[in-house]
RNA sequence: GGGUCGCUAGCUCAGCGGUAGAGCACUCGGCUUUUAACCGAUUGGUCCUGAGUUCGAAUCUCAGGCGACCCA
């Protein structure tokens, strides 16, 4: 603050209007990588970014500045800042004494390559862009807080370059996956986040209200719905990359608010979305890890197409020994399920739901490589086609990575009759006391009834495939700015 | 929702019943090839909050807050 004040004391300006650099510092290291120890280039550069390191020698001195693209040395010689302000002896000394760690400064200078071999500019000329109140994080350790890693989400992409890595990757994901699409004609369309019925998931969703209009209204908690009535409509192939909004627990897999990518492709099946979820992934994944081999927390995951298949029920019976299609009743279900050990809650009604039960217990966390889990049962899948061949069961897919659920596809359902069935069924389950069972949804069915062609849908959540390719344990690693409850204090 | 762990200087951490500590950062002094610069000095605290036990609590107990991890 007094630095500042003392600043414009000078007549100097603590927050600068602008300032032009003639290059960012990764070209200039990359553009000088031949000049020798000791060599000097003679053109004028200018650069600019944030003071990371100060070393003040006497009449000498070594910043490290840093901008988006990486650090350069400044070189700071009090003669030579001197020969270029013959009318401010004082230059040198406002240079290392007004500036501090973490201001933001714009040099003019020429380049050499210090004895000890680094790349510097060799400062003629300097003027501050922005002061800093406030320090740096510890420069050696970094931020190890995780809660301050999250809350001052600036701090750690300011010292932590694993941080600035995940969300540059994150953007080159997400374009890469726009860019795929888009290449294959699909048409991205918005659809509302603001529903007077949120539906196309099992899921509470986040109430508001409308005040113009006096009418209570819930965020999103999947696209599908829409998505499909503008299939309906005769866009053949549509999708919506975007924010998704579930009322339900935070842990190291959820965020309240998170991002998915639906994908709806008339005239196909689920088969052929699992061909086009590869195609997408491995693609993705080339182009943001240079390759489909990733390191993810000290295993190794292979996502080279074509990946594993297995039936949910060939899955179970092998982590189990329980053989799902021989059993008739619940009763009979549940009893072989207690045998072996596994739990038997009470809401799992059915022998499908107890299928999926010992799927998630016995086999999910266990599907480290990618692995696609075809045919569930229909209770759990209201808006999947019935299999063509397999009674109760549904033409859905859900891919497993790392042991987590990354994406879920279907054959969709475009019977209106049967899908109006299937919605009853599930209002059925609200009414008896299931806060996550889907609605009727009287817009959708209706749609349905002017005529949906057959259509393979598919959605991929993109926090969870960011973690994957950025060897990220947490999806809040991945979230910028994760929900987190506000601190009681102003502290930190 | 349950369990475990954490919260001490701006940052990273030590201290675990007897005067509140270190390194880095900040401030001052020295230094023309440093890069965790170095050397010397100074400064910096609601020990998360509240109640209790005790002659005495950062330390022990209870309640609460926030977070992390595991489980549901």
């Amino acid at each position: 603050m007094e630095k500042a004040r003392a600043l414009e004391a000078l007549g100097q300006a603590p927050y600068a209007l602008n300032f032009a650099p003639s290059h960012r510092t990764a070209a200039l290291q990359q553009a000088h990588a031949d000049l020798p120890n000791g060599q000097e280039r003679p053109e004028q550069v200018a650069v600019a970014g944030r003071v990371m390191t100060r070393r003040v020698m006497g009449r000498l001195a070594f910043f490290t500045l840093t901008d988006e693209t990486g650090p350069i040395q400044l070189f700071i010689e009090r003669a030579a800042l001197e020969a270029a302000h013959p009318d401010n002896p004082e230059v040198f000394q406002q240079l290392t004494t007004l500036t501090d760690a973490g201001d933001w400064i714009g040099v003019h200078g020429t380049l050499k390559r210090t004895d000890r071999g680094e790349l510097s500019v060799r400062v003629h000329d300097w003027c501050m862009l922005a002061k800093a109140l406030q320090p740096l994080p510890d420069k050696w350790h970094g931020l190890a807080d995780v809660e301050t890693r999250y809350r001052q989400r600036h701090l750690d992409l300011i010292v932590s370059p694993h941080t600035r890595e995940t969300f540059r990757r994150r953007a080159r994901l997400v374009s890469a996956m726009r860019r795929w699409l888009d290449e294959r004609d699909f048409l991205e369309i918005e659809t509302p986040v603001l529903q007077t019925q949120a539906g196309g998931a099992d899921a509470r969703p986040f109430e508001t209200h409308h005040n113009a209009l006096d009418l209570p209204l819930t965020l999103r908690i999947a696209t599908e719905l829409h998505l499909k009535r503008l299939v309906v409509g005769g866009f053949e192939r549509v999708y919506e990359l975007g924010r998704i909004f579930r009322n339900e627990g935070v842990s190291t897999r959820h965020n309240p608010e998170f991002t998915s990518v639906e994908i709806y492709q008339a005239y196909a099946d689920y088969h052929d979305m699992i061909e086009l979820t590869e195609q997408l992934i491995a693609t993705a994944t080339r182009e943001v890890c240079g390759g489909t081999v990733i390191p993810y927390q000290g295993t190794t995951i292979d996502l080279t197409p074509p990946w594993t298949r297995a039936t949910m029920h060939e899955l179970v019976q092998r982590a189990t020994s329980l053989d799902f299609n021989a059993f008739t009743s619940r009763d009979q279900a549940a009893t072989a399920m207690r045998a072996a050990d596994l739990e038997v809650p009470e809401a799992a009604d059915s022998v499908g739901r107890l299928l999926v039960e010992a799927f998630e217990q016995r086999v999910e966390t266990f599907l480290i490589q990618p692995t696609v889990v075809l045919d569930y049962p229909v209770e759990n899948s209201p808006l999947a086609r019935a299999h063509r061949s397999k009674p109760g069961l549904v033409e859905r897919f859900e891919l497993f990575i790392a042991g987590r659920e990354t994406a879920n596809a279907f054959s969709e359902l475009i019977d209106p009759v049967d899908q109006r069935r299937r919605l009853e069924q599930q209002q059925e389950r609200r009414r008896a006391g299931d806060p996550e069972a889907q609605t009727v949804d009287e817009d959708f069915l209706a749609a349905l009834e002017v005529g949906m062609p057959p259509t393979g849908g598919l959605g991929i959540g993109i926090d969870r495939l960011v973690m994957l390719l950025t060897d990220s344990p947490s999806i809040r690693d991945v979230i910028a700015f994760p929900l987190l409850r506000p601190e009681p204090r102003g502290e930190g």
